[in-house]
DNA sequence: CATGAATGAGGATTCATTCAT
DNA sequence: TATGAATGAATCCTCATTCAT
């Protein structure tokens, strides 16, 4: 476990290490405080708040521990600075799905299927998410990054359902933060929930195939209750 | 501050000291199992299994921390018998529902209320299942009793497909395990992700009002989606 | 400096070292905690509060750095428990002088001598003083006991007074408290102020002869000031 | 919280930046030393030399931590500059009091009362007197410059006694060092253990009426102790 | 002269767990 | 069955100082 009190290079590079690793006195402080928050981000999904070691962070880090200090401050702050770029990275992919083009249904779909697919692919994510609900969202209530990024969903589901009550593909009175709520229960519980619920339940849910299949489910279930 | 070696729990509770778990020299093994593993309850819930602290739970405690150790034998042990004893309380809880007597739906409709009233008013029991799923779910991989408490909710939800199907109230081929996901999804975010969501989208989450609201849009998504 | 890992027990035991000094696994919380107080008064008196070091004070006590912790819980609270033994200490001996079998004048010098003796011969304590000082006495205040310790002296000196203004050996209208602090004063800076001023001005501030010839000016300086 | 690494201190002064010592970029060496030799006073005079911080005093100057480096070496080193600076601004300010032109007993007087001034408002360098004698004068004992300071006090104090006792108006054998520091320490306590004298004996010790008194009780102690 | 980035060595504190009685 | 005392191994964080430009 431990290697000694010099334990400081980037190691077990597993699969495609893209960029350079070794990059000791860089003097590029861009590139310190990314490889920092990309192992941070690892670290805290893995094992939460509290469960995340500083020094195992540090240790898989180009940098020293004493970086981490020097571009974060504190434990938490990097926790934070985390959570940020993690939720910031979403939102700018959501942005482009251009929903707009597609009859209200099928962008409905395709929405619901972008966001399972995200969501599935992206387990660290949905791993902070949780951590941070554990931890009450103390952190989230402090950033005033990630409180401004809320918009752009719920604008465009309020959207969709007035162009499908309009065609009369959709239902009246939707609310577009209820739907979004259910797509992301729906979605969410696939990954957060996957360790409990398959060794209860003995369903596969990380299989290529389960996950498509059940995607498909989701979609019928938020389609139906949008329907008119 | 601390209060060095003598720390003063609860106890000089003097007089009329009769029945409560709290006091002291019980002697009765039992009474003081089920104290610690409700004070660790508590504390796991609240803070995770890495972010609690075996201390802070002998401290809240009738007992003392050796006492924990005798009992429990580690902190892991700890969190694991925490663990059986929630899932325990909630199959317990969904036999006595008694849906035979309903017609499909409204079994069905029963069946949803049911879980997320009791998700809802049980959050302690949904932190431990998140905590759970942070760590991979390795516990209740250990545990022989959490394993075997699966069967009633998925039986019964097969019955009543077969009910529905069998009285055209309901479509073919639904699946008693996807059927019960979808419903723990919609009911377990409202819980988990209460903090995050609501400080995103500014949707109150925790009023009586807000919750009934919320319940009645989970039970309408899950009949449209069995719907004929 | 630093001796491995496993430092731990109290070493250099210079000269006259009454008691036992290994005492590991004494399960005596006493004796524990006056070793670990003995220890830290030296220690802060020498290097201050933010000089001082806990892992310095583990190493020359027959216990751990984490009984520090135990008994105490914080650098701070360790200080100010060596700060508050520092005081009763020297409140206790005050109390034992006798001064109302003496003329008032006697009297007065035997206080003064006392005093004077007592700060040059009790260095940490001087020290311990100055550095609460440094510190703007932040913990002093906070000490419920200290506080508690200031009577004796100041009553003595107003009988002292009284008795002297009485049979005409002293000048009206003496306030106690400015005549301790003139006391205070000339005994205090014979000891904190030693170094800078022997630096400059050449003068022996430390043998028996310089401070008996100098505890005789202050004697006459006080007795001068009260002289009918 | 922590900033992060680019910390902006007191940059970004725009607009009329002329003759403050603040402004960056002064390219003026003297100033700039001057500048943290200030700064560097006030640390070090609340602090301690242990207790004092080269970031913080980087962070309150117009100048940046490496400069401290560039221009006085060390931590030790700055705190030797600060404490030669503090000795040469006394003397320089003593040599002004012209104590030549007064009669013996009203020189003292004025002497005293200069003393006890200077003292109780600079307080900065009672202070860092303290902190030295806490460090054993062990940076005093370095400096070449400090010990070439101390003439002139003893000089003015040897031909006051001198003159006194021609005049009948002081008693014989009156020695200067002494007197020296029978009024050092009279003053000096008054700064020095306001914090906790206060604290324990409930005297005011600041304001300027018990700053006036106090100073009264003093030359009159002084007074009495040479009078014939 | 000047600066932002970087760092080794420490420094206070915490934690799950065990021992002696 | 019960307990206060004790502990090794971390764990987060800080500090004076130096390097590359």
């Amino acid at each position: 476990m431990k290697q000694g009190p010099k334990q400081r290079r980037r190691q077990d590079e597993v699969g495609g290490a893209e960029g350079t690793a070794e990059m000791r006195r860089t003097n590029n402080p861009e590139r310190t405080r990314e490889d920092i928050l990309d192992v941070a981000r690892q670290e805290f999904a893995t094992k939460g708040l509290s469960g995340a070691r500083i020094d195992e962070i540090a240790a898989r880090t180009a940098t020293s521990k004493r970086m981490i200090y020097y571009y974060f401050g504190s434990k938490e702050a990097l926790y934070l600075a985390v959570l940020e770029q993690a939720y910031r990275r979403i939102r700018s992919v959501e942005g482009t799905l251009d929903l707009e083009a597609l009859p209200p249904l099928e962008a409905l779909a395709k929405l619901v299927r972008f966001t399972f697919d995200y969501q599935t692919s992206n387990e660290e994510f949905i791993r902070l998410v949780m951590v941070e609900n554990i931890h009450n969202g103390e952190f989230i209530a402090q950033s005033k990054v990630i409180k401004a990024l809320n918009v752009p969903v719920i604008d465009a589901l309020r959207t969709l359902c007035t162009r499908g009550r309009a065609e009369g593909a959709m239902r009246p009175n939707l609310d577009p933060i209820d739907l979004h709520m259910t797509i992301s229960a729906l979605c969410f519980f696939s990954v957060a929930n996957r360790h409990t619920f398959s060794t209860i339940f003995g369903r596969d849910m990380v299989s290529k195939a389960a996950l498509a299949a059940r995607r498909e489910i989701v979609v019928d279930t938020v389609l139906r209750y949008v329907g008119a």
